[in-house]
DNA sequence: AGAGTCAAAATCGTATACTTATTGAATTAA
DNA sequence: TTAATTCAATAAGTATACGATTTTGACTCT
């Protein structure tokens, strides 16, 4: 039997990474927690988890809202993914096995394959994270992870665009090809600028499409 | 008028990172709440809020501890730093004035003339800090100043040894000239290195204390 | 018409009370 | 004596209830 503060907090978070409850709408306790099926108290500490991993903002005695972020937002989160993303893979580089880049190179071929961008956002972050696994770094993971998470709307909107999908393919081939080599600083190079290719197209979205994508 | 939570919270933060608490100890919910004169529910919301930063764990239906870091624990939250620091620093350089500079010497003097550990750790924290300010990014700042505090009793320890003390300074000594002269590549390289040295400082005390640090 | 004020409604924050789970001691059987 | 089992005591989890704060909307007054 899970926590009614654990169920809160899934459910939420479901909705939350859906897009079932827009960015910037408000969450109401009382009849949040009646949909969900629990009382207030556990739904206030699923919340306060959310807040913690920066996808619910709290405003005291005035409610809870969908983190709404701004270009800037995305932009400091790119700027600490890379320095957390080529950390990772810099420690992860020395203790890969032949397993782990094959099992890279599998994710690449059903991300080239997929159709939809449920799960190209998927299979990017699988590959990703298993690029890092290796580091053998849960906490470093698990923040890797919840940036992720944070971004997660904007980066489906980013795969789902062909052009960025078919650069970010060739990339992540260089990249997987990299520490095969174990070529620590050239495959740390080449995500780098991966990210950052990430962030220039970023704000070229905001730019085109004006503030309402965030 | 401060919301209970926040008073608990603030309260119980503090009382864990002075070691009032000590570590692994188990904390309370009624007990605990009755000392800082607020209810249950506050209480629970500071803890929750305290083990999303790493200062406590909560087991289900078995109660909150402080949290108890291995030595492996310690390595991993090094290497984050590693990444997170290196990469603030390198954003930050770009937009250091003089007066960031000056800051910088100011609060190395200090540290120089510090004579009890509480100063030199304030001390250390502000310097490193006041480096990765002109990063602009906040929550960069965040995730850095969290772990330095998870690993604020550690490095108490650390600090007031005077070899590590007086090898610190003069790592910092040099890490502030390369940022003066805006050399983002060498103050990060000496910047890796000074963490680095920790690193292999941390497993040291480790080593010769056995356990019982942690 | 628009700004300001007040009261009512809505919503949040927290204490109290109840339920459920865990722990540890006592008892009993092997 | 040890291992297993039960049961009481303790502590955690959650619901309900109430008090405090904010928001809303109607009504004035300029």
């Amino acid at each position: 039997m899970l926590s009614a503060t654990q169920r809160a907090y899934t459910e939420l978070k479901q909705r939350i990474l859906d897009g079932a409850i827009a960015e910037g709408a408000p969450i109401r306790q009382d009849e949040t927690a009646e949909e969900i099926g629990v009382s207030k108290i556990p739904l206030r500490e699923a919340l306060m988890r959310l807040q913690s991993e920066g996808l619910v903002v709290i405003t005291r005695n005035s409610g809870a809202t969908v983190a709404k972020f701004t270009v800037a937002d995305y932009q400091q989160m790119l700027d600490i993914r890379i320095g957390l993303e080529c950390r990772a893979l810099e420690l992860a580089i020395p203790n890969m096995v032949p397993s782990d880049i094959e099992h890279a190179r599998t994710l690449l071929v059903a991300y080239h394959q997929a159709m939809s961008a449920r799960e190209w956002s998927e299979l990017n972050k699988k590959f990703h994270e298993c690029l890092y696994i290796p580091a053998n770094n849960p906490r470093l993971l698990a923040m890797i992870n919840s940036l992720q998470n944070n971004m997660g709307r904007l980066l489906s909107l980013h795969v789902s665009m062909a052009a960025n999908r078919s650069r970010s393919h060739e990339e992540h081939l260089q990249i997987v090809d990299a520490c095969e080599q174990a070529n620590i600083s050239l495959a740390v190079a080449l995500l780098r600028k991966h990210i950052e290719q990430s962030k220039k197209e970023v704000s070229a979205s905001f730019r085109s499409a004006g503030q309402q994508l965030a």
